[in-house]
RNA sequence: GGCCCGUUGGUGAAGAGGCUUAACACACUGCCCUUUCACGGCAGCACUCAUGGGUUCGAAUCCCAUACGGGUCACCA
């Protein structure tokens, strides 16, 4: 058997979203899991998309996230230029090559014409298709319109009869009618060439074996498969995948912060996690275990068990998965994760480097990424608490007022501010007022938090001070 | 509009003719644990698999229609 290489091929946007990661995994894991190799390639024929420094980009977040890429623009193999608008002249030669087989043809129609045609065939309700109108130029006329200088494009020279089909590894058996495909442009007239042209070469040169790409190409496939055809070449496998929508039906956008992976990383989401959970989006293995590392993922990964519906990406589920990786994160790296948002909001001036990591440590349960200690943290750094209506009711019942004075005289009196005698002030006020469990803790966390959830109650006092929690007693 | 693909709960999904009175997980609700909170554990949450027909002794699973959603029909990728 070949070797198994697969390829991820954006375009220079110097952009990336969960959904561009998801495309790019399951290449990658493919690729790992059959032993082969993963290849960048860069798709930039149309010039003015260009972003500068995106080739960096993407080089930077495979490697924040752990994916090795074996063969790109930075790092080259036997197939290179690995950036299409360096291999022009290449697609050219092939182009020449199918013009002389009779499998594409020069095309000198204008804009005007075509747009001509395009209205026609919208009112006439049909779907616009080129009318093949330069096929019937001699080879004369051709080379005097080239030598007059008239722009051209090359298009490919597609049957009317007959049917393509092949089987798509997700999808299934696929079939079109030749007589539905265009004459698709190749090379367009500034010498560049289509996407869908240059993917075919490139592939092919590249030799990658298992195609992977959203399925809003499954009905275009066959177009690329006249291509292969015409070359003589053996076809590459399709996988094609389903998309990644939002929970609400919609496309992922540009815009949004929760689909962006750079503000993912920001706010305190780690790379494991996101992968973890991004190869459930479309997949699922065999058994039931969700928590998968990167190396567990490319052992179970199975071609077979890739979904055909799209997948709604949910970031609840991202940050349950998060949080189990944010548990078993040793507490350097925690702090690590989670002091510069601390940083970033608060003012820690007058805080100990103890006292903060003793803040992000007693967080550790109760996060599900970085960024989320600034909201539920807040209580140590705000002057005024308030209290929602939860509260205030609980607040109302008897006895509390009572405790709470009890509590407060009891705090007043310790000398050394310490976990164990919070904790003596604790039990005495339990023993004078009578109040135990729930009618003990709450209302002194709520009195003193503001909140009915929250970390450990001694811990939280003490991280308080004397001074804070004496004052938001009274 | 033509063609292609899809449709299991709020979400991710398992399920490839009888083992399904539809797994598992997120979210949600309740209980247990914890002298509070969280973690953790347990339970509840689709009388049904878009709808309607058909095939079959038997269908979420096969077939056909319809509806809805997505894609494609560019000198964009």
């Amino acid at each position: 058997m070949k070797k198994v290489r697969t390829r991820f091929a954006p375009s220079p946007t110097g952009y990336m979203h969960v959904g561009n990661l998801r495309s790019a995994l399951f290449a990658y894991l493919i690729a790992r899991h059959y032993g082969g190799e993963f290849i960048l390639r860069i798709e930039d024929t149309d010039r003015s998309r260009y972003v500068e420094g995106a080739v960096e980009f993407i080089y930077d977040i495979f490697n924040k996230f752990g994916l090795k890429i074996d063969e790109g623009p930075n790092n080259e193999g036997k197939c290179g230029p690995y950036i299409q608008s360096e291999r022009l002249p290449l697609y050219k030669k092939y182009a020449e090559e199918l013009v002389k087989m009779g499998k594409a043809y020069y095309c000198f129609c204008s804009e005007e014409r075509l747009e001509k045609l395009r209205k026609e065939a919208e009112e006439n309700k049909v779907p616009f298709l080129y009318d093949k109108h330069c096929l019937k130029l001699s080879k004369e006329e051709v080379e005097a319109k080239i030598k007059a200088g008239i722009p051209y494009v090359i298009r490919q020279n597609i049957p009317d009869e007959g049917i393509t089909e092949y089987d798509d590894l997700v999808y299934g058996h696929i079939a079109i009618e030749n007589r539905l495909l265009e004459d698709q442009i190749l090379i367009k007239s500034d010498n560049y060439p289509t996407y869908n042209y240059a993917n075919v070469i490139d592939d092919h040169l590249m030799g990658i074996t298992h195609v992977t790409r959203g399925n809003e190409y499954l009905s275009s496939t066959p177009k690329y498969l006249l291509l292969y055809e015409a070359f003589g070449w053996e076809s590459p496998v399709y996988i094609h995948m389903p998309h990644v929508i939002k929970t609400d039906g919609t496309k992922i956008s540009k815009r949004n912060k929760d689909d962006n992976l750079i503000d993912l990383l920001n706010d305190g989401y780690l790379p494991e996690a996101i992968i973890n959970y991004l190869a459930f989006l479309g997949w699922s293995p065999e058994d039931n275990e969700e928590i998968l590392s990167l190396d567990e993922l490319i052992k179970k990964f199975d071609i077979k068990r890739i979904s055909k519906s799209s997948g709604a990406y949910d970031v609840m589920k991202l940050r349950w998965v998060n949080s189990h990786y944010i548990k078993k994160l040793d507490d350097d790296k925690l702090i690590e994760l989670v002091r510069p948002h601390l940083e970033n909001t608060y003012d820690l001036s007058n805080k100990s480097d103890e006292w903060i990591k003793d803040l992000i440590l007693l967080y550790r349960d109760h996060l599900s990424y970085g960024k989320e200690i600034i909201e539920v943290s807040s209580l140590f750094f705000k002057e005024e608490i308030s209290l929602d209506q939860e509260c205030r009711e609980f607040m109302q019942q008897e006895g509390i007022d009572e405790t709470l004075k009890i509590f407060k005289d009891e705090i007043s009196k310790i000398e050394e501010w310490n976990l164990e005698n919070i904790n003596i002030a604790i039990n005495n006020t339990k023993e004078k007022s009578g109040a135990k469990g729930k009618m003990l803790y709450m209302p002194i966390r709520i009195k003193v938090t503001g909140q009915m959830h929250g970390p450990e109650l001694p811990n939280t006092l003490y991280l308080l001070g004397k001074d804070i929690v004496l004052k938001r007693l009274n």
